[in-house]
DNA sequence: GTGAAAGCGCTAACAG
DNA sequence: CTGTTAGCGCTTTCAC
């Protein structure tokens, strides 16, 4: 039995349309009996309007879509999408609002899913997961009239609304917390290049690196792409330059690059130091545990929703943006605990701003 | 430019609404020449059909719902679900198909996502991962015209569809590598004990320990949930009785597991060998490569949303299920190489059967 | 406070 | 091969 129409309930109920839809609706202008009445009917029956027709003719279906580019086979390797996608999916719970994913990974993938995300009667609106992939698509998103809203800086800012961590300063936390423990020979492995977040953060490395008078020896500086093994191979190269600590652009390459070092026989963080980036689950647990920048990535898919949905209600036109804080939150292998010249912090302390902390319109400077 | 309806076409292009329709679905009534012309109007103006329009009449929305009850954070901390997700996603792209996920954490949530996922005219078909806290939805479901596929041995089978991989015997195939390779104290970790995976890879070891006459000692078997920590406390608790090698439920528990090894000064494999389930990316790249039971996860994703499709579109009634083949991945932890027992097979050496093997209606035995 | 009527944008008989 | 017509199931003026 569940193929009743509004018009069944309202035979059943000796009402009108009408009124059962008010009903639904919740609209103020029905007698509290008559509400009641139906209302029963509705619950017996377990009636439930038809979504279809409801959207066309609200022209709202309470659908956003979540676009990620799944470049090779990263949305499984890197735990970072799947965080984002829960975080994102919690915030549409709270909202009453259905998540559609679209994992875009090639070109005829894009060519795909593309009208089908632009079309109207499906979507609300978008949430894109910034990447140089994605050119096409932000630039059909730019002429029709589709609300939507970047995850990330992407490469062409002009008019994109966009939802972004601080990159640029949480990768001077990281720097500073190496300069300030005293090692003399800091590397750093890169995310691909092409991403915003990776030259962002190399930025951020650089210009701390600067304000301390430090120059930044080339072979200590490698181009990874965010994976595991990329980590490992950038590892290898800066090896031979004799680093004593590295930045490494996210928790994975750490990962890869202390396999690398202790292959080689050495040690982490008495012979090389580290300082990763994400505060992944695995940051906390693996051998020698990560000391990290925490970016509040759920938090990130929370504020990117309910953004999104502002812009849906709202109509907003103008060009927003919101920068999320990071923090420097300090565990093991940057060897805080073992180092004498520095006043180590208690292991898992946390330094710098607060979990939540939104920055709308620009960035503040550490 | 873009809300343009059927009906400005048909005027643009000098023919009536039906015709354009018409087109539009590659009706072949259509004349050439009209064909072209209309065409050309439609790739010139930008026009997509409204899909909540469209989706009224034909009753098919194209949208198919993928459920995860993520309980406590394990949807990114256990790179099973992505893993599964990506697979739904990409037989989704290929079946011209949008997949909407819910993410269900907790009561609330279930109780708000059940409604919108049996209401009519938003999903054509669900796939729902078994779980014990899907009761309640099951029996929505059950009782609804939605067809629906379980991901996974449902609790209670009757009259549902499900899809699930063969863990009775993967955990088989895993107890007798070990058993051939001449360990006498074989323990084991298991997953969250409601899951019914983790009853039927106890099953299948069991059987195959008893099949070769061995006994298992009760100090040598602990319970995990499937995550890292919970493999890495399961473990703490058998270390005691001296156990040789162990069979993990999860890879990811036995890195735990292994982890656990470590800090008590024993090795892997010399003093304990270990093969775990899953075959993650993590397995091949972990410090001491995982000998595993590979799940054939993105396959399984494409095949659930082959089966759901054609229950869609040919209203199957009867109750189907598919169980997927494993096979045993032999790395360097189970010890294969440095056993002298054993005539060990070369390193990444795969055993079994084939990756694609769809057994229909029942499992074989091996 | 309630009902009648119009229409959201599309598909699908049914004529012609 | 093409146009006319009748809905799909709902929301929403507009009267009463």
């Amino acid at each position: 039995m569940d193929n009743l129409k509004l018009e069944d309930i309202a035979k059943l109920a000796g009402v009108s349309r009408s009124t059962v839809s008010r009903v639904i609706n919740s609209s103020p202008n029905v007698d509290p009996a008559t509400r009641k009445r139906v209302e029963k009917i509705i619950d017996s029956t377990g009636y439930h309007p038809n979504l279809a027709a409801r959207s066309l003719v609200s022209q709202r279906t309470n659908i956003i879509g979540l676009v990620i580019p799944k470049t090779t086979e990263t949305f499984f390797t890197d735990p970072y999408f799947p965080q984002l996608t829960q975080g994102v999916a919690f915030a549409c719970n709270n909202n009453h609002l259905t998540l559609s994913l679209f994992l875009v990974g090639n070109e005829e993938d894009e060519a795909e899913i593309t009208p089908r995300i632009t079309r109207r009667g499906m979507l609300d609106g978008i949430l894109v997961q910034s990447s140089e992939k994605m050119d096409k698509l932000f630039k059909k998103l730019l002429s029709s009239s589709m609300p939507y809203l970047a995850l990330g800086r992407p490469q062409e800012e002009e008019a994109v609304n966009y939802i972004d961590v601080d990159n640029v300063r949480g990768a001077k936390q990281a720097a500073n917390h190496l300069i300030g423990l005293g090692y003399q020979r800091i590397g750093m492995i890169t995310g691909a290049i092409q991403s915003t977040a990776a030259t962002d953060r190399s930025e951020g490395f650089r210009q701390a690196m600067s304000k301390a008078q430090r120059k930044i020896e080339p072979g200590l500086v490698a181009e990874g792409d965010f994976s595991e093994i990329s980590g490992y191979e950038a590892m290898k190269k800066i090896l031979s330059h004799r680093p004593d600590a590295i930045f490494s652009q996210s928790d994975i390459m750490a990962i890869g690059a202390m396999r690398a070092v202790r292959e080689a026989g050495l040690s982490v963080p008495e012979d090389i130091a580290f300082v990763g980036y994400d505060d992944l689950p695995i940051a906390s647990v693996s051998t020698t545990k990560l000391t990290t920048i925490r970016q509040p990535i759920t938090h990130f898919g929370i504020k990117a929703v309910e953004m999104l949905l502002d812009m849906i209600e709202n109509g907003t036109k103008v060009a927003n943006r919101m920068i999320l804080g990071t923090e420097l939150v300090i565990r093991e292998t940057c060897g805080a605990g073992i180092r004498t010249t520095f006043s180590a912090p208690k292991s898992e302390e946390i330094e710098s701003v607060p979990n939540s902390l939104d920055i709308i319109g620009g960035t503040t400077d550490q």
